[in-house]
DNA sequence: TCTAAAACCTAAAGCAGCTTTAGGTTCAAG
DNA sequence: CTTGAACCTAAAGCTGCTTTAGGTTTTAGA
């Protein structure tokens, strides 16, 4: 068996997109933007894959349904790269992605509790007495 | 005392951008998406507001921090307008928007699981054993 | 073998909700 | 009267794709 085995182009556009779960144009975009490295063409044009590509392209999508930038999944696979490297970094990244997490549920619930007091106190009558059209007309919390 | 009163310009873009604590260019943004009515100009052409130019910005930046988008607040403007109007739509706007703030909670909190139970399996080495790269690896949830 | 449809191609514009940049003009204080 | 802060317009930039327009290639069936 020689080495040529493994880099056979084995998909196209549509394939890896579909086993990615993601749109055609979304793996064509991902490479405009640096985040795949261009695949082979077929004579005619058209981009044909690996299986080394595939993985990249699912690493790309599990991280971005994580709800990590497309810049941090930049660092995350130059960093996957470097097998022989410390995950500390990579370990930070995921702590204060973490933490941005977190605050945005922090922040989202603030707005529930208010939305649903709103709700809560609406009487059903005419918007000249609606309490919510009134909660949205009243001065901002930190007014003097 | 005359009707006139109450039609005086009074402030400056830049007073009613601190008062609403935005940025100025956002209150032009408004203007340009018709968010906000045009004011009227000096001779020189620079714009001057009325209280009612900022309650109306007041009304859309709290909207906004609510996290309602443009198109909602437009609505929610109109409507607030119709003072002898029946305050149900309102009522059903905000009761809508609560529940999507409350699924954005529930996704977010996946994330924060998901996330939380990745650093935890971290293991401190190489990235060759790094557990949180190879859950990013790691072919998606619903791979037969 | 031919043909029609499905899948592919590029380049550019569009979406939300602003922000930033560039290059001026007006206003208010000293 | 000058200077600097605040204002003006128009257009581009941001994120992460999606959509549109107008073609070319591939593939399955007759």
């Amino acid at each position: 068996m020689n080495a040529k085995m493994k880099d056979q182009p084995q998909f196209s556009i549509g394939e890896v997109a579909a086993r990615a779960e993601c749109q055609v144009q979304t793996v064509r975009y991902y490479e405009q933007v640096g985040i795949l490295p261009q695949p082979a063409r077929t004579e005619g044009g058209q981009r044909q894959y690996t299986a080394e590509h595939l993985d990249r392209l699912l690493f790309v999508r599990r991280s971005r349904e994580l709800g990590f930038s497309l810049d941090t999944v930049r660092r995350l696979l130059r960093l996957a790269d470097k097998q022989e490297d410390d995950c500390s970094t990579v370990d930070s990244i995921t702590t204060a992605h973490l933490r941005e997490v977190q605050q945005k549920i922090s922040h989202l619930r603030t707005l529930e509790r208010e939305l649903k007091r709103m709700v809560a106190e609406c009487n059903h009558g005419k918007i000249a007495d609606c309490r919510i059209i009134q909660g949205l007309a009243r001065i901002g919390p930190s007014k003097p």
